[in-house]
DNA sequence: GTTCCGCATACTGTATACGGTACGAGCCTG
DNA sequence: CAGGCTCGTACCGTATACAGTATGCGGAAC
């Protein structure tokens, strides 16, 4: 019996999926508007298929729509630390059943992503440390059998990755990162759930302090010539 | 700031809105299928804005589209295991944020529900229970700062709900309902996090477990007469 | 009686057209 | 020169039309 897909390959799901990973990859320009009709045009397809996409996306968190287009959401600290409390206390459920479950082939792309991720990291190529990572995750998402919790999860993720490429930025945080990737890899590979949850929180917790940094740093920024808002969290311990 | 909320008075919001309150509810029929062009004419619109609402709801998971009509999701029992996996993960902490952040409004909304709830326990109708315990989790759920926790729990609650008729012809789940409540409730009059977060994972676990021997009790009804073979296909990945 | 083909039907997906609304630019007025 | 009004434009939301495809039924062939 062939496995009836019968949403799987209209217009509206390709246009979806590209600009999706288009956000994931942050090669969307931050402060563009994104319009029906242009996407339309840049697809070749009429306004429909791109506004369900766009609308989509916008459901799910990746747009926000205004009167005139669609933007990337600005997340506010709030959102950040809002966002993180739903990571920290998913992914380290994920992560343990994903070292109790890995397959080979699981192992085998997670194997092939750390190793990009070294060569990236060793070489300091930002842009590829930020698709082996995109690699990494995708690898041990694949191999969360709850696949609800995957997707939530995955969601989430993308949501920040908006910041993403700010924190990469930083040698140090480079540093946390690559730590992080390789104890979670070993947990992984020894399918030791309990080492796997415990390596993912404080990767959370890391991730969680250097976005919020990141992202208050670019708020002062953009409010920087006029008034500054002296916050009073100080959270840049690190 | 005027906050810009664009799409909050158009013809698909109002369709979605209703449709899943109906859902919610249990007012769709289990079996029958939802059509655009129907949906249509029932709100008196053209197909399209019928059509958004219809792909949202199959993209939050309240529907499936097949080639012919969208239909409410079966449940396998395993969709139920994984739901509650990460309801297990979300609600004790929700809870616990509630119990820290509630309002006075909120805790007289709570009040409302309980009270609404101990009258229908009282007179043994399941509908009015039914509703008074969606008000219950409305209201503590209206507590928790963190929208996106919020919206996401209240997604996964909302995609079991099509069991929940079910479990509550069982008059032993009905009391365990009713303890679980009462002891939510006073957690939440105290302020007290940790008791609120531990009764809500006694109660999920409670309630797991009721919604799995009723899902298995129709699955067993379903494959009786007929022939056994089909296994139970669930939302489709999104 | 069973199987297979073809047609009618029903639903989805896409295109196009039209009306409404919000934002911005230019004009007019103070 | 500053501020408000008006008009143009851009974009959104909705309606309608058309095309593609799956399903189910009836009839023909074996």
């Amino acid at each position: 019996m062939p496995r009836r897909l019968p949403r799987n390959d209209n217009l509206s799901e390709r246009i979806y999926l590209d600009l999706r990973t288009r956000l994931q990859r942050c090669e969307i320009d931050q402060d563009g508007r994104l319009v029906d009709v242009e996407i339309a045009a840049e697809y070749g397809t009429s306004r429909m298929p791109a506004r369900e996409a766009l609308l989509r996306l916008a459901n799910e968190g990746y747009l926000v729509g205004t009167t005139r287009g669609f933007v990337t959401p600005r997340l506010s600290l709030e959102d950040i630390r809002d966002i993180f409390e739903v990571r920290k206390l998913l992914e380290p459920r994920a992560a343990a059943n994903a070292a109790r479950d890995l397959s080979r082939a699981d192992q085998d792309r997670l194997t092939a992503a750390i190793v990009e991720a070294r060569a990236a990291a060793a070489s300091d190529d930002i842009e590829r440390l930020i698709l082996s990572n995109i690699a990494f995750r995708a690898a041990w998402l694949g191999a969360v059998r709850n696949e609800r919790l995957a997707t939530t999860i995955a969601r989430f993720v993308d949501h920040v990755q908006t910041v993403r490429l700010g924190t990469l930025i930083d040698p140090k945080t480079r540093a946390v990162v690559a730590a992080g990737l390789e104890g979670l890899y070993r947990a992984f590979l020894d399918r030791d759930a309990k080492a796997a949850a415990a390596h993912m929180f404080d990767f959370m917790e890391a991730a969680e302090q250097a976005f919020f940094s990141v992202r208050k740093a670019e708020l002062e920024r953009e409010s920087g010539p006029a008034h500054v808002g002296r916050a009073a969290t100080s959270a840049q311990g690190g």
